[in-house]
DNA sequence: GGCATGGTTTGACGTGAGTCAAACACCAGG
DNA sequence: CCTGGTGTTTGACTCACGTCAAACCATGCC
């Protein structure tokens, strides 16, 4: 199964962006294959040895870290058109665990070939970068709200962010399933399953979010915002 | 002023690390200015254009980002031969605060010529993105303290990674000044400045550090280790 | 169709860290 | 040497979130 980013309809999202028809088709050379994971089953695993990195074709994953008596840190969630495995290059090696949350297949980006071809095309290059820095950024909101915002306000902007990216892929941005556990929300969020809960169930009550299990209809998008904007402890 | 990484004593952390000396030489010519910053004054302000990232010649940074209702999450202490400015890479704006904790120099490294530079130089272009995936993985280990750990867990393992830092730069790893206030470790840590002040007092009292305001003496790191293996809440 | 199973919700209660407030220590400047 | 300002420590009290436990609910398998 060949992976062909010139046919890819994630242009907009993924590496491609911003290279001219001619780069993108240099690009499939080096996208080797594709590879599928079933839901639960590791892309890799911390520890193991680094030599590429992902593009999530279809699917969602988790990444977590573990600590030796057992917590478990989930460090996000990623969905199609994202990048997995950049941990990986600082030492080549793994820091973390790469999960599927459902069956899913992802494009397999050879590290070293990529660097190679990222010296001859600066179209490839300048968004690799801006991928690598994007995760940057977005680890730092992920600081934000563990370390500054209460339950309600860290649910409430988890929610807001996964509407914005069902947005960025033609998906609606109020109604969407949660491809997680109560239980991964909450190790992400720094909160316990019991407290993402009752915030789910706190909002239901509000008319803020119609809640059925994994599925989510945001009723009140400017009512999420305006929860975060409150000041917090 | 000029910067000449050639000449410069941090080679084994920054940039350079991994090139022959033709090729730092190169380097050199790039590197323009340094530039230096006086305590308490920015570097850059989140909404800045991006042109350039830094290298810490002399000195002491922390890196914030700041919510509208004015709560503050710093994201980052960076001292010595480390870099900055590379959440700008992503939308060509900073997204963060990087202000100095105490008068300080930086290597100012323009970006679009370090890119041009590192199509050129493999081993400059390999080197900068394990400094981008070294900060990912920092980021996830900061997601785990203020995700999973306990108020004590999280200074204790604040001080190892002062420790290892300062070691790692030629320094007593048992024996250091802090740059920062209570209030900014908090804020890093996800806890109020009491709570950061109560815990260096429990492990004052417990005979792990020696406290003296700003200064730390670490006493038993095996103890401070001992103490985030622990199961948490 | 019944019965495990894994995930979720809800309630009652406990606690670690936050809040508020006062006292204290360390400078820097006059 | 005193004085004002900024940062730190400590205590008493509060509360948001965690813990423990029971009930509930979908789903899939026998």
């Amino acid at each position: 199964m060949q992976a062909a980013c010139s046919q890819c309809n994630l242009h907009e999202l993924c590496l491609p962006v911003g290279m001219s028809i001619e780069e993108v088709e240099r690009l499939d050379a080096l996208v080797g294959a594709r590879r599928k994971i079933r839901r639960q089953q590791p892309l890799y695993r911390a520890g193991d040895a680094f030599d590429a990195i992902y593009a999530i074709k279809v699917g969602w994953f988790k990444t977590d870290v573990l600590l030796e008596d057992g917590r478990e840190q989930v460090t996000g969630f990623q969905m199609t058109g994202e990048m997995l495995g950049l941990d990986g290059i600082s030492t080549e090696t793994h820091s973390c665990n790469a999960i599927a949350l459902e069956d899913s297949e992802v494009c397999v980006i050879p590290y070293n070939r990529l660097e190679e071809l990222s010296r001859e095309i600066e179209g490839l290059q300048h968004q690799f970068h801006k991928v690598m820095s994007r995760e940057i950024v977005r680890d730092h909101g992920v600081m934000m709200l563990l370390g500054s915002m209460r339950a309600e306000e860290r649910l409430a902007a988890f929610l807001l962010n996964l509407s914005q990216r069902f947005n960025a892929r033609g998906f609606s941005p109020a109604e969407f399933h949660l491809r997680m556990t109560r239980d991964e929300i909450g190790s992400y969020l720094g909160l316990k399953l019991e407290t993402v809960s009752r915030a789910f169930s706190r909002f239901q009550d509000e008319g803020l979010v119609a809640v059925q299990q994994k599925h989510i209809r945001i009723q009140d998008l400017a009512g999420l915002r305006r929860l975060i904007q409150q000041a917090g402890r």
